[in-house]
DNA sequence: TATGGTGCCTGTAGCAACTACAGATGCAAG
DNA sequence: CTTGCATCTGTAGTTGCTACAGGCACCATA
């Protein structure tokens, strides 16, 4: 392993090329706290560490998962005071994909009415639109 | 039918019960212009008429059917104009219909990956927690 | 050493689509 | 006429960023 490629210092820019968390969001993840403040040049650009590196690629990776940033706060949260316990992980995790199951269902609910609204046009060029016709039906919700 | 049951005016609050749209959205859509100014009190207070009702409650379908407001706006533009052409509404539920599947495609992939990471756990109360080793590794994305 | 061209800085405002107040009136029943 | 709920306006907050504007930092080359 050579040194080029595992730099002692990082500026934003690396951070987010090796990550995929854009220059912007970084800054960002560090006015909310979940990013520490890192070391400055006697410039002022930001200096990442190795460390920073591996913390903002979890939190990368827990967005990529669907994680909301309160939810990674927690668990980072439990990281950084060692405190790690994997019954509360697993619970959060399991939590998580409820939710996701949710979603999931809902939009299959969705695709079929919308498969269903989509099958009974005409798809001329009339004013009669049975979609239009359904969205404007009385009941429905 | 009585006249109880379908009143000239409509108060604010009786567009919100019967559409289950709250009020403060109701308002939001007037100030962004997807809902018409309607008449007033003397006193200032909204006065609904049956076609505002109406109006609404597509609207209410449409969100539920996750159109976003611009498609709406779309939607009822054409509405508006008398000019419906069916072939146009149909080509638009077919575009959201097929982000409606692909919205579902990567909810099921990241189901798939909680439910690996999930069934990885021990779910004891130890520090080492393969959750959180997963979300560590080192590529990912 | 000067210079040029990126790269990075701060701070603010904007996006979707609402929601949540505060503080002041309207309105209708008793 | 009072009481109390309904509405009013206007602003700010929510989530998770993204997009500027206007300015310095940094590093390689001439």
């Amino acid at each position: 392993m050579s040194r080029v490629t595992s730099p002692r210092a990082y500026p934003i820019g690396a951070m987010s090329r090796e990550t995929g968390v854009n220059i912007e969001t970084i800054r960002y993840y560090e006015k909310i706290g979940l990013m520490p403040r890192p070391d400055r040049t006697p410039g002022g650009n930001r200096q990442y560490t190795h460390d920073h590196l591996k913390r903002l690629s979890f939190i990368r990776k827990s967005r990529d998962l669907g994680f909301s940033i309160a939810e990674i706060r927690s668990l980072l949260g439990m990281v950084d005071q060692q405190e790690v316990s994997c019954g509360e992980v697993h619970r959060m995790t399991l939590l998580h994909l409820a939710a996701v199951r949710d979603k999931i269902a809902a939009l299959r609910r969705l695709e079929t009415a919308l498969e269903s609204m989509a099958a009974k046009c005409a798809r001329g060029d009339v004013p009669e639109c049975p979609v239009i016709d359904t969205l404007f039906e009385k009941a429905g919700a």
